[in-house]
This record gives C-alpha cells, structure tokens and sequence, in this order.
RNA sequence: GCCCGAGUGGUGGAAUGGUAGACACGGGGGACUUAAAAUCCCCUGCCCUCACCGGCGUGUGGGUUCGAGUCCCACCUCGGGCACCA
C-alpha cells in the first residue's frame, strides 16, 4: 500500500463527535484505492516472496432477489468476515470472495410478467446487492466475483455436466471413470469384467455382443451408467397450466393435491429428464463426513438423507407362477417369523402372472387405485395400510420350506430396497398393523445369526440407500442450457468443448410452453439444430462456484491446476442450515466426482462449516414484508454505522441461534464505539491516559487511582479470550471481552500503545472507525494479529468462595500459590464460617486451588 | 412416530462438574445543565427485611456427587430434520 496516501489520510485529528458517516466512505474508498483486500495467487506473485499459508473462508452466495437485503441476512457474512479479518491479520493469505447465484426462478418469473429478458433484470440486481454489501465494510475481494448467470462462468458449469456425462462409476475401483475406459472394457470382454454402479436392470453382453449392437443400442446401455443421464421421473403435471410445478407450489385441495396458483388438479406424470446419479457416491458421501469439522446436526441430517441400511437380499420361491421375489430386510434374524410376502402395487411382473391370480379383476382395480392416490396422501403415517391377497400365489421360505400367502399392499414402496418386502408381524410394528387389519399369522419364532442364515438361503448381503438419483433439469428458461443435440434418428451428442458456452437463445415468450417443455422449445432454431429444451436446475452453478473464485479470469479451464493446488478447498465455509440435503450434498458429490477425474486436489470440498442464525423480527416472528418487520440494513448503517450493525449482529448472542432483532439493542453497540473514540480523544492530549477516578469517585476516595498495570493486565487477557473466541466462531463473548477491556481501560487509564493493540483486536469487528484511530504505517487490517504475554496473566491473588455442605457462605482473597491448608486454615478461621459451623463437626473439607472450597460438616 | 438440538432475570444472553446471572438492553435513583439530549456515577433475579441476616432460584420429577445450569433416567414444552425406507 502505498504509505504516502495512509500518512496523508491519517493527519488529521480526530473530530470530537463520531461521524461514522465519514469516516466509514472514506476508508471503504481507501481500502478499495489501495487494494487492500485483494488476493494474489501465489503463481502471480513477484519473485521471491515468501508463500503464506493459504486460508480460504467463504460465503454461501445469494440469489440476488428484487426484495433486497434486511438485516438478517448478513450475520453470516459478518462471521466470516470477522473470521476472514482476523486470519489476514495473522499473516495468512486469505481468500475471501464473494459471488451471486443468478440463475433462479424470481427473475423468471419476473420476465414472464413485464415480458422482459431476466438478464438486464439480474444484472440490476446483482449491482443493487453488491452495493448493499459494500456499504457493511466486508474484506471481500471483488475483483473474484462470479455470476453463474453470465456465460464465461456457466460454460464451465456446462463443461462439467458433460464430464459427467462422459462417466461411470466403477464399484470396484471405487471411482469414477470415463465412459471411453467402459467402451474399451465392453469391447474387449462385454459386462464380464465390469464392476459398476447402474441402473437396477441393465442387461448383460459379451463382447461379441456388444459389437453387433446398434448405435442407439450401445447408447441406452451406455445411458444406464452415465453419471449425468436420461431417463423418465414422475413430475407434478397441471394440465391447465399446461406446465410442471415444484412441490412447494402445490397445496392440498378437496379431492387431492391442487396448484397453488388457480387451484387447479395436479397429477404424477413420467416425463424426459437428465439425472445425476448421486446414488453412486452414497457411501462415499456418508464415510467422508467424519472427519470433517462440520455442526453434528448438518452431518445427521445429511447421513439420514443418504439413509443407509445394511442387510440380506433373500429370494423366495413363488411356484405357481414359476417365479421368485427377492425381498430386502435388515432383520434376516427373524425369517422363521415371516407369515406373508408383501409387494409394492407397482411391482413390475405382477401383471404378468395374472393367469394364476384367481382374483385378477379385483387386485387389478386395486392397483389401479392406488396409482391415482397422490404420494404423499399414500405415505401419510397414520393411514391405514390397505392391501389385497394374491389368491392363488404361495411363495416358499428358503429357510424352513413354509408356505406362506402373497400380498400386495400400499405400505411397500416401489422405489425402495427391491419393492418387495417379508412379512414379520412378530418383529416389525408396521407388518404387525397389517397382519392384525388381515388376519394374517403372527408367529414367535426364535432368532438367528443374520449373517449365518443369509448364507444358509443363498441371500446376499447388501446395503441400501433412500437418497435417489437428483434430477438435473428444469423445463424452464432462466438456467444454463444442458449443451446437448438430439438427433432425429434418436443419438445424444455432446457439444464440443470448443462449442461452449451454449448461449441461452433469446424467446419470444418466457411462459411454459404448454406441453411440459422448457420455452426452449418455442425457439425454431433451437429445435432445428437439435439443443436440449430442458435447463439445468438452480444447484449446478452453485455446486463448483467456490472453484471458480481460485481462479475466476480463466478461459482455458473452470479454474487452473496452479490456483487449484494451491487453494485446495474451503477452510471455513459460512452458511444457512437449511443447505443441507440440497447444496452440501451436491457439492460434494460433484467435488468428488472432480476428484476422480484429477481434476481437484481434495476429496472434499468444505473442511470446515458453521451455520449462523436468522435474525427475526423483534415481534418474534420471521422478518418479512408481509409482517412489516423487516429492517433495512442500509437505514441501520446510515444512522448508527456499519461497525455499529458489524458489532451488534456478533455482540447479539451465540452464531448459531436464531434471534430477534432489537432496535434499542443496537444502541448499546453505538455507545461503545463512541466510548472507544472519546477515549483516544483522551490519549491525543495526554500520551498515556490516566484515569481521573471519575468513575470510582463515589466509592473510593483516592487522589490517583490510575493503574495502568492492571489495563495492562486486562488488554492480555482479553487478547487471549478474542483470539480464541473468534476461532470458535464465539463472537458474542469476543465483543462481550472487549467490552470489559474497555471499561478497565476507562476505570484504570490506559497505555497509548495499549490502545493501540486493543484496536486491532476490535479491527475485525468495527473495521472503519479502527483504521481510523489507528496510528500505524500500514493499513491496521495488515498489521499482524496481537499475541498475549502469560506473564500479564498471571495473578498473586484470588479470590475463593468458602462453601459449607455446598452453599457459598463467605470468600476469602488469598495468594494464589497459597497451600491446600493455608486456605483451610484461612476459611476456617472466618467468623461467619465459624457461626455455620457452631455445634457441628467437620467430617471432610474439599479445596479447589483458585475456585471453591468446601466444608462438609455434620447437621 | 423416529432422529437431532434447546429451555437461565423484564429482554438478548454468560458460565473447563467448583462463588449462577458476565456483557449489553430496558428500568430506578443521582451528578452535570436555565432546561432537555448526550455523558458520567450508583442500584437492578425473586421473597422477607429499614438494613443486616436469611430463604428460594437455571422447564418438571427423580438420581449420581463434597458440590449439578452443566452428568444420568423419566417427563413436559419449543425449534429443526425425516415421514410406512422393511
């Protein structure tokens, strides 16, 4: 920085009154002028200085919406900010970018109504967000800003998609590949040699086989091991709104689920789309979150969402139709108990034994019943579970030989395990519910081995996950164009790397088509050159952004090896709670996957994770337009300033827990800046600045009571509780610690260079009005982090509540170094001790050096 | 229903099993001021009391311990996640 402009900025005298207003623009215009924020790759960096270690602390980037800001929303970027402060500080080279996540359906929806492209519309926005942050005094290095709606950014997201799509998961190497290296397997031995993760009923070749296929063949076999694939998924269709809604824009009507929008029916409908097949990396995913230093509930919620369970697949026997049904269960232990076998009403070959089904008619009706039930109607706990016998069909125990009847019933899920299920009413309360509604047997059999008893039927054990495949397409206009053709003869082609970004085209219309698709398909061009209508959903620019920011200028890859070395992955990442199954999940699948390929140097993309609280409303309720309790970040910093909204929103309580807002709160945090700048006031006309005892003067009556020895005391131990405070993310005790500081310093005097170590430790916090007081050569957000000195912290004296049969009685001050019996004899000694303890005798005294002692004494 | 997490003054909250209520807001009283604001000083968990002394007190009920807001068991309430996942 250059030290000229710093030396001119810092002549003049403080103004008696605080006006954050000024000071606040003119270091925000300073630290942008002299870059003192920016981030430097270390490849780009002159010639031999030394390499820092790396710190990457991370936002989770907004979607920049038309409501704006309140005040609720930049806790969590004042957390890493503070963090991100504190790490620069302390030598490290700290990346801190910031972004926007642009692509989503708000604009969408705006372009539908004004009839207006959503770009121009964006971008407004972008520039009205980034401006709301500017005036809060983040340490963001702008010159890294991402937008996933820009097309240098998304051709990268498109360049993934198709990496992905270019791949496979091989199960036995635990990693995926690419789809070349499964061509070349196929060829030279067919699905023999191949280990992979696919689709349930992929056929198997040899490689004769494989080379008589088809092009179009080879690639619906191909598809069914691709990472990002096609497939068909049920979807809320409306047919009077002519388009496909999301699940929160459905309600509850009379006679089933309705849009929210106009009240129509909504209904299941299997429709083209693209899929991630996530269910790949479900084991990875779960085994990987261990070791990271993410909240516990985060790695719950995320280990339930996968839902892995471990178990047998046992097959029965079902003669009559010359079949068998595989069940999966976790408790194999109690196959002797099984009375009945349930399948799901989807079950794919029911339909095929209905020659042997002597109640076809009546099971047919049934099927087709609960095929027009919604989902969730169907799922719903506490419904009855319905069901119909399969008269006429028996299916074997493998492990006793026993008969037992087959049932269908709407408790079984398709979609889940192998959609077949044993029926255990001893054992399992749902198979109970069910026998006791049919009058099936229940029967108490002993238990066994799970793993021995799998073995003895010639089961499999298998692990299951509930977590599906995601689906990867929106048929919506405001995303990134999947960069794919469709032939008319049927074959996928991939765009070529060069070929990217594939540009969103410029429609007529931003309404649903009509039949399902994207407005995409109302491009005549489009259609002609044969481009996906579908759009990729909002979670894939924002799976790899954190990628982009190591190296966001770069035109030859999403980011360069060097930088990608280099910065590795977040070291702290910032964030709302409600991420979890969405965004922390795909991130990781997607940074695993890149691991794979070479292309990331860590298998995980987060190391280290917090989730700050919502702010409410100060009427308790969630901060919105439609309660008008929303408060405007922008009013606050106006008239209290951004250190003051900085401290307050840390001071307010822990990180993580949801608060509300408190306009009278905010005061206090005003009062204490202004107190910190009365008193360098104080220190300009007296270097060091001692106390008058104005404060004391009520109680004590003494001359001088200043004592810089014990500010001095104060400062060190107030360095030790910030730095460490600020590492655990503690913010609220950091400033609650500062807070007593400055009230030593007040009561006691203070030290000009004290002063001066207590504003960097406040630098991270209010970083305007310290750089303002401060009276170093270089910016104070560069000038090292204070480290404590233990001798500071060393006390001669302390102070010892003196408890009798645990109730605190009396204290006494004693030497610190003071003998177990020296504070025995002190304690007993005290006459309010000796009144407790008259006409009792002391069975037992329990001292803790420097905390408590306590007399246990007879009644 | 299952899985997490939390319940502390008027309010937000603090507290390695060791003096509960730090810090701040609000409230009360006082100083300064012609006055107000700002600032500074004192008090502020509840009950009894002029005061001292004392009693009670961290959602409820038990337990472990010399000692429990903190650990264990049961329950209640609130928040979050999942929703018949076999």
């Amino acid at each position: 920085m250059p030290t000229s402009a710093k030396a001119s900025a810092r002549q003049r005298t403080p103004a008696t009154i605080y006006n954050h207003l000024k000071v606040e623009k003119k270091w925000q215009k300073e630290w942008e002028v002299n870059g003192t924020y920016k981030t430097e790759n270390p490849s780009l960096r002159s010639g031999s200085k030394r390499l820092q270690p790396k710190m990457y602390v991370l936002d989770m980037f907004p979607y920049p919406s038309g409501a704006g800001l309140h005040v609720g929303h930049p806790r969590g970027y004042i957390g890493s900010d503070v963090y991100a402060r504190m790490k620069r500080m302390d030598g490290f080279n700290v990346l801190h970018p910031m972004g926007f996540d642009s692509f989503g359906l708000p604009a969408e929806q705006y372009a539908i109504q004004t009839k207006k492209h959503p770009g121009p519309f964006t971008d407004k926005l972008v520039a009205q967000y980034k401006k709301q942050l500017e005036v809060i005094g983040f340490s963001y290095d702008w010159s890294r800003e991402v937008s996933t709606h820009r097309p240098e950014y998304y051709k990268w997201t498109q360049w993934i998609f198709l990496k992905l799509c270019d791949a496979w998961y091989d199960s036995k190497k635990n990693k995926a590949r690419t789809i070349d290296e499964l061509v070349t397997l196929f060829e030279k031995s067919g699905t023999k040699s191949v280990a992979a993760f696919a689709d349930n009923a992929t056929p198997t070749f040899s490689a004769k086989e494989w080379q008589s296929f088809s092009a179009i063949e080879k690639q619906n076999i191909l598809m069914q091991y691709r990472l990002a694939y096609e497939g068909f998924a049920e979807v809320n269709w409306c047919e009077e709104l002519g388009t496909v809604l999301a699940n929160d824009e459905i309600v509850d009507g009379p006679t089933g689920p309705v849009s929210e929008r106009g009240g129509f029916p909504v209904i299941k409908k299997a429709m083209r789309q693209w899929f991630m097949r996530i269910t790949a990396y479900a084991d990875r995913l779960v085994e990987d979150l261990q070791p990271l230093d993410w909240p516990n509930n985060i790695k719950e919620i995320q280990k339930n969402w996968i839902g892995k369970s471990v178990g047998s697949e046992i097959t029965f026997e079902i003669p009559a139709a010359q079949t068998s049904v595989s069940v999966f269960t976790t408790r194999a232990d109690t196959l002797f108990g099984v009375t009945y076998i349930v399948l799901a009403p989807e079950y794919p070959f029911i339909s095929e034994w209905q020659n042997v089904i002597s109640n076809w008619t009546e099971v047919e009706a049934y099927i087709k019943s609960i095929a027009q039930k919604e989902e969730n109607e169907r799922t719903a706990a506490d419904k009855p579970k319905t069901g119909i016998q399969l008269k006429g069909l028996t299916a074997i125990n493998p492990a006793n030989g026993e008969e037992v009847p087959v049932w269908i019933a709407d408790y079984v899920l398709a979609n889940y395990g192998t959609g077949a299920v044993m029926g255990v009413p001893q054992h399992d309360e749902r198979d109970f519910a069910f026998a006791t509604t049919y009058k099936l047997a229940i029967i108490d059999r002993p238990l066994v081995d799970k793993n021995e008893i799998t073995k003895k039927v010639a089961g499999t054990l298998v692990t299951k996950y509930k977590m599906r495949d995601a689906i990867f397409a929106r048929q919506r206009y405001w995303g990134e164009p999947i960069p794919l053709r469709h032939a008319t003869n049927g074959l996928i082609t991939p765009l070529k790397e060069k070929q990217l970004p594939l540009e969103l085209p410029k429609v007529k219309s931003y309404e649903p088509s009509g039949n399902g698709e994207s407005p995409l398909s109302q491009v005549k061009e489009w259609i002609k050159e044969g481009y996906e209508t579908n759009t990729m959903p909002g979670w894939a620019g924002s799976s790899w952004y954190f990628l982009r920011y190591m190296d966001p200028t770069n035109n030859k890859a999403f980011a360069g090896k060097k930088a990608l070395d280099y910065w590795k992955d977040v070291d702290m990442y910032v964030g709302g709670a409600e991420h979890a199954t969405g965004h922390l999940l795909y991130s990781r699948f997607w940074h695993k996957f890149l691991f794979d390929m070479g292309l990331v140097a860590t298998k995980e993309p987060f190391k280290a994770l917090r989730n700050q609280g919502l702010i409410g409303g100060s009427d308790g309720r969630k901060m919105s337009k439609r309660w008008g309790n929303v408060i405007n970040p922008d009013d606050v910093v106006k008239l209290y300033g951004a250190d003051s909204l900085r401290l307050f929103e840390m001071f307010l309580g822990p990180f993580e827990a949801h608060l509300p807002w408190s306009t009278e709160g905010i005061i206090g945090s005003r009062r204490f800046i202004e107190r910190v700048w009365r008193l360098a006031l104080k220190l300009k006309d007296q270097e060091n600045f001692r106390a008058s005892g104005e404060r004391l003067a009520r109680t004590k009556d003494r001359e001088n009571i200043s004592d810089l020895g014990a500010s001095q005391k104060a400062l060190h131990k107030t360095i030790k509780k910030v730095t460490k405070d600020i590492q655990t993310f503690s913010f609220n005790t950091a400033v609650s610690s500062l807070m007593i500081c400055l009230n030593e310093f007040e009561k006691n005097g203070v030290s000009e260079k004290d002063f001066q170590i207590f504003l960097q430790l406040l630098a991270p916090f209010a970083p305007h009005v310290t750089e303002e007081l401060w009276n170093g050569s270089t910016s104070i957000h560069l000038a090292g982090w204070p480290k404590f000195n233990p001798k500071y912290l060393v006390e001669d004296q302390v102070t010892v509540g003196v408890q009798v049969n645990g109730k605190v009685r009396a204290e006494i001050t004693i030497a610190i170094d003071a003998s177990k019996e020296d504070i025995e004899t002190a304690a007993l000694a005290l006459p309010r001790i000796q009144e407790f303890l008259q006409g009792k005798s002391v069975k037992k005294i329990i001292v803790v050096p420097g905390r408590v002692i306590n007399i246990v004494a007879t009644e």
